[in-house]
RNA sequence: GACCGGGUAGCUCAGUGGUAGAGCAGCGCACUUUUAAUGCGCGGGCCGCGAGUUCAAUCCUCGCCCCGGUCACCA
């Protein structure tokens, strides 16, 4: 028998001897008076004497980290998740079942205990145990509590393992929910409206990215998971709604990185008379804001580079980036009406060694080089603005120059962490991108947007000037955790299936 | 998809072409203020899966599975 196996053995066997005594092995409920964080924080501070003055009694409960036996004596080390406490126990301090609940439990049990605090001799805060109750059994041997557990790929599919064990990865998603809480206030603290739309869409729209398909089976229709909320939002904008915003998933069947899940949370928002412009500003304060109420700073250290998120961040256009990038790298000049024409700009990805796509016009072909050379060269915050038109079919022009929306993204340690722009509001434009699009889509690309006919409808009844921006959530997380890769950020990150028996012998 | 690294006890990790190793965890005994408790003793392994080479494979070769990383793809 393998000593999992014996382990497991002897766990039920002390939950048979339990069952036995009388005691209820699956309880209901238990009443505590004080969680043990509670008392970690109320009375970490207290003297000895303090203690022993006061006799404060409590009820407390959570999972057992350790054990430590000295026969008629014993400590048990107590967590709630967030904190631990010692517990003493004594034969002759408690009544005999108890006691007797006491010696079948295991490392991992969930008990609930009764006591009164005091300090032993090396000073440490513990619970002098009256009473002792039986709450769940842990049937399975965990990880050890010294080197805890390090096999990402247990951690990532068996998260509440990870969880019990590693305290940093509590910490993270304990960030990460006052993350979402903290842009939600900032968003309310300005009048934004919090709304829902559709995960599930016959078009899937709003963003360039190949789709996860569905189908509805009284409908018979086939539907596509969300790529992105941004035409519905910008629906809502036509009906009335000035400023509107979602915090929810997006899904993208695409490749899978330590920047990428195929799931993730994106906090997307519209905002009417606004442009591109104000949203720079707006962005630098929420992400200084919100670092702050986070980690309490808004400097942090993300792998081997310190970076500040105070306001205001660096702004570059992109064709200048992508000019003085490719520039450096041939030694020469490249102008700006280079990168506007078909093959001149094709010419220059060649002599820098890119892989140049069948069918991509100069806009792509610029950010294919901007992607290339400067995207992970930006580590301080930074605002990449001003993209061709014809990567960004949403998009608005900017007055003086059709080839160029007013677009913004925002790098941050490498990471693209929002993206930005004017919102198209000129219907006969947007089905001609729309068109523009269908032909690449004609051409192969899987990842071209469709035609919206709902939409256009809508951009006809008049969307106001409007301003709208994409924040990922789950990048901003691993900044501010100082986290390297997104499924450390994402409680359960999709992974390959494993086939049952290596399953099962986990 | 390509390349690199990894998969050995519940966990963390060594290791060798010839009987499989440690620490922690587990079990037993001792111990009424320990805290990585201690001391003595004991058990626990399809060495990821499948072929091949070999007298002999956990080790060498090939294929496959899973994980991580880099690149490609991708906002």
């Amino acid at each position: 028998m393998s000593s999992q196996d014996e382990q497991i053995q002897q766990r039920r066997a002390n939950l048979g001897e339990l069952a036995k005594l009388g005691v209820e092995i699956y309880p209901h409920a238990f009443a505590r008076r004080h969680q043990v964080a509670q008392l970690a924080e109320g009375y970490g501070g207290r003297s000895r004497e303090e203690l022993e003055a006061e006799r404060i009694e409590t009820i407390t409960s959570g999972r057992i980290l350790a054990i430590r036996s000295f026969g008629k004596a014993s400590f048990l080390v107590l967590s709630d998740g967030l904190a631990k406490i010692q517990v003493y126990i004594r034969q002759d301090s408690m009544p005999a079942l108890d006691f007797q609940i006491f010696k079948l439990l295991d490392f991992g049990d969930w008990v609930g205990v009764e006591g009164h605090l005091f300090r032993t001799k090396t000073h440490e805060l513990t619970i002098w145990a009256s009473r002792l109750h039986f709450l769940a059994k842990c049937l399975l041997p965990l990880p050890e509590k010294w080197h805890g557990l390090t096999d990402v790929e247990i951690r990532y599919r068996q998260r509440y393992l990870d969880l019990i064990v590693n305290p940093d990865s509590r910490r993270v998603f304990e960030a990460r929910s006052r993350l979402v809480s903290a842009v939600r206030a900032f968003m309310d603290a300005r009048g934004y409206l919090e709304v829902e739309t559709p995960m599930m869409q016959p078009i899937a729209g709003g963003a360039l990215a190949r789709p996860f398909t569905t189908h509805h089976n009284t409908l018979d229709m086939d539907l596509y998971l969300r790529i992105a909320p941004e035409l519905y939002l910008k629906r809502l904008t036509v009906g009335g709604l000035e400023k509107v915003f979602e915090i929810n998933r997006n899904f993208r069947n695409e490749g899978i990185s330590t920047q990428h899940n195929p799931e993730f949370t994106m906090m997307e928002f519209y905002e009417a008379y606004s442009d591109y412009r104000s949203l720079m500003v707006m962005t630098e304060e929420m992400i200084a804001t919100v670092a702050r109420q986070v980690i309490g700073t808004d400097q942090i250290t993300f792998g081997k580079h310190h970076i500040s998120l105070g306001a205001p961040f660096a702004r570059l256009s992109l064709r200048e980036a992508v000019r003085d990038a490719a520039g450096r790298k041939l030694g020469c000049d490249v102008s700006d009406a280079e990168l506007r024409q078909r093959d001149t700009a094709a010419s220059i990805a060649q002599q820098l060694g890119l892989a140049s796509q069948a069918g991509h016009g100069p806009g792509e072909v610029t950010t294919d080089i901007f992607e290339a050379l400067c995207e992970d060269r930006l580590i301080q915050p930074t605002f990449v603005y001003d993209f061709p038109t014809e990567v960004s079919p949403l998009s608005k022009q900017k007055a003086d120059d059709p080839d160029t929306v007013e677009r913004f993204e925002l790098y941050i340690g490498g990471l693209e962490v929002a993206n930005a722009f004017s919102e198209l509001n000129d219907p006969a434009e947007q089905r001609r991108r729309f068109e523009d699009q269908l032909h690449d889509r004609a051409r192969g690309d899987l990842e071209a947007h469709a035609m919206d006919e709902d939409y256009i409808r809508a951009l006809e009844y008049g969307l106001p000037p409007t301003a709208g921006e994409g924040v990922g959530i789950d990048r901003l997380v691993m900044l501010l955790t100082n986290s390297p890769s997104i499924r450390d950020v994402i409680l359960f990150p999709l992974m390959r299936r494993r086939d049952e028996r290596s399953a099962t012998n986990d």
